[in-house]
DNA sequence: AGACTAAGACTGACCGGTCTGTTTCGGCCA
DNA sequence: TGGCCGAAACAGACCGGTCAGTCTTAGTCT
């Protein structure tokens, strides 16, 4: 009889690898997915629960409150996000003119993932309340953070190209960036990084 | 009795404007307002009735269901935005140059108005479900009609402007405005349009 | 034995949508 | 001018379902 159980959950139970994540990392994930495919208002915590196979007891005991499951996954996203994001650049070559036209190629891999759901930040916003009230503050602030790591990145990119004004160009490069991931989150048509890659192109110029 | 009824009924029913706007243009008006304020999934049928001071029979049997109501107010909101949009830009003088650059004012008195609360397009592709499916097929098709339309007249003033590739330079000015509204939307930082100032002359000098 | 976890019943609120009455109001006829 | 009628709109009860969140029970590990 127990054995007949184990065996069961053990075919029942995906169990690819030998150990299986802890709970709340795969509350995380499948979170992530979920808040970043279907919206966050769109996505149940019953859903989430039910494919990480998880409680409710440890979704609460762990992070207390789905906001804060929220602000735990945009936090991994954005981080994850910012690490392959300048990984794909600095690997773009030595001259730091190049890594600053590698950022066109490195949308195009990100567009072109079997995943690309948009910002999440973009998202996260879209969807909250925009009123007078300027929504809420703390995804604001991560907001914040997340653009400010950006452009200190590219600004260390920027100087090292040469660039008399290293900040501006950076802020200037972000918002060709942010231009081809609204209107690629919109349309879903990857050509929009050809006409940024033409905006990219006259910015670095004239700059 | 009825004499106290009809002065409760008359001091509570809200009726300071002579002549009231028909039912269904009420509703309209009020859940244009809360959509784009505060989402469509987080904007519930009965507070956009209590608010217009409507009733559900008529809400359903004018539009049949709240999706349809959606379909209404963003065409309504798609309409208005390009109306007056256009109307900035061809004020912006006779010379079609002057027209394009006229772009960032114009978008700068979107963004200081009493209501801004970012694309509407955008914040509805962003709170519906971007799955493989590809989202509502009828939200993606009136993002693309509003896209095509602004595309369209940008590309007669930059032909009227002499550029030797109009279409690709509207599809350029079009991606440096889609930045500076994503990054508004994100940050509520009106400065981004100077950064895009700086992104959208580059992009005309180098056409 | 004790900590952790899954499972799920349960609460109160809200969701979109349907349905039944009642009120209001403008046109029509005498 | 006054009474009447029918369409439209209002009000709100009601439905099944889902929401976020709490709590109890039982099982599974070390």
């Amino acid at each position: 009889m127990a054995d007949a159980l184990t065996a069961l959950n053990e075919s029942t139970t995906v169990m690819p690898s030998p150990r299986r994540a802890p709970p709340h990392e795969r509350i995380i994930e499948v979170a992530r997915e979920l808040f970043c495919r279907d919206g966050i208002h769109a996505t149940g915590i019953d859903r989430i629960l039910t494919e990480a196979g998880a409680s409710k007891m440890t979704l609460y005991g762990r992070f207390g409150s789905k906001e804060a499951l929220v602000r735990e996954v945009l936090a991994r996203e954005g981080a994850e996000w910012r690490e392959t994001f300048f990984a794909l650049i600095t690997a773009a070559g030595p001259d730091p003119a190049d890594c600053l036209q590698a950022t066109i190629p490195a949308l195009r891999s990100w567009f072109e993932g079997a995943r690309f759901y948009g910002c999440a930040f973009m998202n996260a916003a879209a969807e909250h309340a925009k009123g007078s009230s300027g929504g809420e503050p703390w995804l604001r602030e991560m907001t914040a953070q997340h653009h400010a790591a950006i452009i200190a990145f590219l600004e260390t990119q920027a100087q090292a190209a040469g660039y008399a004004e290293p900040r501006m160009m950076a802020r200037q490069v972000l918002l060709v960036l942010d231009g081809a991931i609204a209107a690629m989150m919109v349309s879903g048509d990857v050509g929009v990084l050809d006409v940024a890659a033409r905006n990219l192109r006259a910015v670095l110029r004239a700059g």
